[in-house]
This record gives structure tokens, sequence and C-alpha cells, in this order.
DNA sequence: TTAATTGTAACTATAATGGTTACAAATAGT
DNA sequence: ACTATTTGTAACCATTATAGTTACAATTAA
């Protein structure tokens, strides 16, 4: 399972979004997210070194979108917040004495790629002013 | 990160496709494995259970597939081993208060269902077969 | 100068992961 | 009936991943 880290960044970044041109703090982030402005931190460290936002440091600081939101892909997001491959292999090297043993991560791994870019193509499809959008069309048939 | 148990699962599949109609030990497929045994009849229970591989118990038992290997789809060994959702979600529900937190969990599902989806329907694409005759092909060209 | 804020290290608690030992139950072969 | 083999599963262990927390130096606005 893909750890909760991608979704508290699509969160962050949608309420960027949301108030575009201010800048909010790691603590007004958690409030939202429901948890420590520390986690907010680290993910907004991932966020900048992808040049996703921008941090001001300081006073009044903290963070807002390096660019219009229509041109954020949720892909430039789990990249920027995950580094492994989507599927694992063997913990262990499986033996290489056995025919298939020998052969098979070679195998797999071409098809997890196949899969995984998949899967990349529809997060690419997807930018963070849609979620936004979605979120505020879902806020207002809420009320 | 998708954990290992669904590559070793296709690697075990792989192996009875080899041997196609013997009875193969969970000591035998833990030598090409490269683990321990009760690991391969952990993954073994979740494929009977699956009804993808049938099982001998007692003395010279062991699993054989239960239907051809053209006919088995990495997706039903994926959904044989994995129970959980691709993506997680927020690990503490977010502020029900927020605009944004009120509703992004509701909209992150549906695209994270997409994006798994879109990866299921790759994996739906491949048999134990095709992964049989891949391995071999590389086996025989190594040589 | 002060207050607010980030960046990061260090630590903790919990859960997931894979491996191991142990043993009852099932079964084949004699 | 007896023996040897094999599965199924519980119990436990070590390692790693995950998220949260405290603490504090560095940065910046006012």
């Amino acid at each position: 399972m893909i750890n909760s880290r991608f979704a508290v960044a699509v969160h962050i970044l949608s309420i960027l979004a949301l108030k575009e041109r201010e800048t909010i703090s790691s603590e007004a982030i958690a409030g939202s997210v429901n948890t420590n402005p520390v986690v907010i931190r680290r993910i907004l460290g991932d966020l900048r070194r992808a040049r996703l936002v921008v941090i001001q440091p300081g006073a009044g600081g903290g963070a807002r979108l390096a660019r219009d939101a229509a041109k954020i892909t949720l892909l430039e997001i789990y990249q920027a917040v995950e580094d492994t491959a989507l599927f694992a292999l063997h913990p262990q090297q499986p033996n290489p004495d056995c025919e298939i043993g020998a052969n098979i991560q070679a195998v797999l791994e071409v098809t997890f790629d196949r899969a995984e870019a998949a899967m990349f193509r529809t997060l690419a499809g997807t930018t963070v002013d849609q979620i936004l959008h979605d979120v505020l069309n879902r806020a207002r048939e809420a009320s």
C-alpha cells in the first residue's frame, strides 16, 4: 500500500490552491489535515525540492504554489513524495541455479513497470486544480 | 510500496505452471524462492482460498495449478494475496470544519480508484503462462 | 529586539513484514 | 497399523516503515 504522504501532499496543495497568493503556515495546514506541523513541514520539504511549492521562512512565512494549480499533476506530487518502486521484488535473491529463480525477477520488472506506468498515466491526467474544484463542488452540494 | 508477497506468488505459480500435473512441495518451492517453507505455505493458502491452486496434504503432497496457466491472470493473483486498497488515505480524519478537510477524502477516493483500476487492467492482461514463457525465453537466451 | 516561522535532528510508539520454530492433522506407502 | 512426509497454523522474533512529538537553531517581518 502506498502510504498516506501522497494523500496528505494532495491535500496540502489543494489548500494552497484555494488560498492562492497567500502564504500558509505549516500550523494552519496541520489544522486542516489534523496532524502535527512537523509532519506537514517534512512533506512540504519534498514538494519544495520538486519545485511544486515555494516556501518563505521566518515570521509571517509559509508555503504557496510555485505555479498555477492547473499546471500541477498528481503524478508530479506522487514522484515528489514517493521514491520507491510501486512493486517490491523478492526479499531475498531467488535461487540462481533454478531456471525460474534465475530469470523471474527480470521478467517481473518489465511487467511491473508496465502496471506502474498505467497508474502513472492516470495520475498525470489529474491536476490540483481539478481536485480543488471537485472538493468545492462537493462542499457546495453538501450545504 | 506493494509488498513482496505478490512477486513471490507469481513466482510460485510459474513453478507450478512449469511442472504441470506434478505436485510440488512448499519445501521445493522455497528452494527456488530462497525463503522458509512456511512463508510459501502462507501464500499458497491465499492462492488456494482464491481457487488458483489445489493442495494435496500429507505425504507426497504439495500444490498444483487449479486450472490452465493461460487462464490465470496476474490480477487474480494480486487480489488473492493483497487485501488493502492501493492508496492510503490520511492517518487521521481531516478537520471536518474545513471546506477542504471535509471533502478531500471523498474526492481522493474517486481519483485513487481510477488509478488503481488502470493498474488492474494491465495486470489482467498478463497470464501466468506468458510469464513462464518470458522466463523460459530468457533462460534460453542466457545459455 | 521580539515574535513567528521554517528545517531538521532525535526520539517514541505502533504496525507491517518476513522469517523461524513447533506441532497437530492428514496422507501415502509399506 | 506404523512410519515418514507434508500441510496448516499458531506463536514468537528481528527488522523496518510509519506517523507523531519535542526541541532548538536559523531565518525573517514588524
